[in-house]
DNA sequence: AGGTCTAAATTTAGCCCTAAACGGATCTGA
DNA sequence: TCAGATCCGTTTAGGGCTAAATTTAGACCT
């Protein structure tokens, strides 16, 4: 969730921005806490001033991205799968399953992506004998020259945008993100914790 | 339509497990950025320290809610609806535009938003001959007491997810992400910037 | 061997979102 | 008064994803 107190008084009303067609404003979590507090006293809001802005930098990063790579004809889960190929070095295939695993997305998800990667002379995918029943999915060279034509206009930009924060803050909030994203992975592991909890 | 927390589903008894598909591992930021220096030496990786994990934890974070909500019978866009409104305070209602914004979503998934929470009875639409034509969404009864039932069963949840951080942890890291995602708004602001920049 | 079990991938149904095209009403200026 | 510029909200087209059903081919047992 994503949303601020008041309605009446604000400072915006400037500027017309000129992205495609949202807004930027939105308000911090903050305002959001504190808003919760006013109308239900009560309310657990502790987990809001992390939670919160994770998820509203996730969208601007993820809108952002989608924009820059809109220009080079790419889209954002195919330019995933192709880096992680890439990053896998030589002789850059992977499993299905593995690519499900490094890329955070359901079996079905990749089985789409790679269809579409592979409609597009992207990527191969052949079934070799594995276990079960493993289908390897490969890079082509139209997918390592495309991810060699992209990833860096990407990681630039990106690099642009986190510029604000000192070095040291960025050390900084790399290690406390580093330490809660293993944290969130190992109870999420351990589900049927509280899960819902009830009151 | 309203939907029914866990429909049928009763012919097994055993279950427990309760994640449904995806895996958990995916791999950290630090091995990320090791793997493109050693495959592409050069390539700009100083921002993948912070994106790379908030974009994880906002899947983590945000695929967790999902499963959560589902069982009460919602989904996250439009308890993310029902909260703006629910956090604005009586007369619980705002209009479309402010939605948006608040929202971090175009007006065109406004539109459908309340489009499905009118169709189940979560919010009126009204239209007020205001400036140009501006049209109040606002929460009924029924919208009211299903945020009730639900968001502190969200919050609570969240809240242990990411108690593994020390309180010190958690007030350095809302700050650092405060000044983070406000600078990186003022950025995306001025677009046009160095947008794509690259060479 | 033959029958079942199981793990992995694919397919299907349904949801939500963005971007762009559209529809309508207000305001502006000649 | 009327054309045109604007500004909002809605609609449409298309993409991507999850969850669940389905398919498929080794593995295991008797």
């Amino acid at each position: 969730m994503a949303r601020d107190p008041q309605p009446g008084r604000d400072d915006d009303g400037r500027d017309g921005a000129r992205t495609p067609q949202h807004p930027a404003p939105a308000h911090s979590a903050r305002e959001i806490a504190a808003a919760w507090e006013r109308e239900r006293p009560g309310t657990p809001v502790s987990s809001i001033g992390i939670v919160t802005p994770i998820w509203q930098l996730a969208k601007l990063f993820g809108d952002d991205r989608r924009r820059v790579l809109a220009r080079a004809g790419v889209d954002t889960a195919t330019l995933d799968l192709l880096s992680v190929l890439r990053r896998s070095g030589p002789p850059y295939a992977l499993s299905t399953r593995e690519l499900g695993h490094r890329s955070l997305v359901t079996a079905g998800a990749v089985s789409q992506r790679v269809a579409r990667a592979e409609q597009e002379g992207l990527v191969t995918r052949e079934a070799t004998g594995g276990r079960p029943r493993t289908v390897l999915v490969t890079l082509t060279p139209a997918g390592h020259d495309l991810v060699e034509a992209t990833v860096d206009q990407v990681l630039h930009r990106e690099a642009g945008l986190v510029a604000g924060l000192t070095p040291e803050q960025q050390t900084r909030l790399t290690e406390l993100l580093h330490v809660l994203l293993t944290d969130v992975q190992h109870r999420m592991g351990d589900d049927r914790l509280s899960q819902v909890g009830g009151e």
